[in-house]
DNA sequence: AATAACTATATAAGTATTTATATAGATAAC
DNA sequence: GTTATCTATATAAATACTTATATAGTTATT
């Protein structure tokens, strides 16, 4: 049950529903993904559970805002997840589910487009990635190791993005080319 | 939707809910986890849409089995998810959602202690990885590449899982150095 | 002036998943 | 002979998540 938990992660400081949708669709994006109608009832259980306080706020555009806030509480709740167990579990990688029973479709020319739409979409994470690590780094000079402590945790994150979807890119790249050897294909 | 479709995939001889509950914590496990109890029902649904038909069989120990096999309306619902877009979402590591908060639990000493745990587990799918490749490698002279089919691609998501999983180790360990280097910790 | 796109919140309905519990036969350990 | 463990199926209740839909103000485009 980890996302009441990073939602109180994020509202250290007043935040609203639409704000977090964003950050989970750019700097978590690599480890998380939530739709806004998720959000909205989770956020509204953590103030009924007094883990979060909620304020109205002026909107630039569009109906006035709705920011949330952790309370002392949910602080609290925070750090008992943040030492407890590392989640390694559940795992589930539905494109790895169908390499593994890609034999069945018995078409290896199907199979090697299907592996050259994944590596597309591999190397696109991989950019936006990079992207980011590169704006981060030019703008400040303490980039990686003598960044802010809480930066510090962040960018841990963002280089395990990188290595790990550049091990799925050279993953993809082995597999092409292993098809392509074992069926005569270009 | 992809529990429905890998059950499928499973499915291409007749196979109780007990059995494929091992499949999952063995040869699928590094890329999904089901619970058994998720299992039977959406075996039931298959067979409810047609898609799967049940026998009963004998079984050696406890009640007996109820065997799924899939239909011909079931195998070709399996080609049309293996030929779709290659499933990227929803991506949900629970850990990686830990560390980007640690900075919160302002303590480097227990943020080092739940690396050195993350280690531990990430090792030891590593390890269980390892020894399946290395059983089949010694098994099957044809291993890696001159595989029969079907276990060509299955090959893939175990050489998949190594890799990822390595690259998920080297990342923890290289967490690790940063954290003690930054905190004068050992 | 109408349309589209973006900001912003919200709910209903349906599907997916987890946790807890029940049943029951076979085998092994103590 | 009692307990524990493994095989095997199954359901109920609760929680988590997705898809579809509704509302409404602001800005930019046509």
């Amino acid at each position: 049950m980890s996302l009441p938990h990073i939602l109180l992660g994020l509202i250290a400081e007043p935040m609203s529903g639409y704000a977090i949708k964003q950050e989970f669709d750019t700097s978590l994006g690599h480890f998380w993904f939530a739709e806004l109608s998720q959000l909205y009832p989770a956020l509204k259980k953590l103030e009924a559970d007094g883990l979060a306080e909620s304020t109205a706020g002026p909107s630039t555009k569009g109906p006035p805002k709705k920011l949330y806030k952790r309370t002392e509480a949910g602080r609290e709740e925070l750090l008992r997840w943040l030492v407890s167990e590392p989640g390694v579990l559940p795992i589930r990688h539905p494109y790895l589910a169908q390499v593994f029973f890609h034999c069945a479709a018995n078409n290896p020319a199907s199979t090697l487009e299907f592996f050259r739409e994944l590596k597309r979409r591999l190397v696109a994470t991989v950019e936006r990635l990079k992207a980011v690590e590169e704006g981060w780094a030019s703008e400040d000079p303490r980039y990686p190791d003598d960044l802010p402590e809480n930066e510090f945790y962040v960018q841990m994150t963002l280089s395990a993005g990188l290595a790990v979807h550049t091990a799925y890119c050279a993953w993809c790249d082995d597999c092409i080319a292993r098809i392509q050897r074992r069926f005569s294909l270009v």
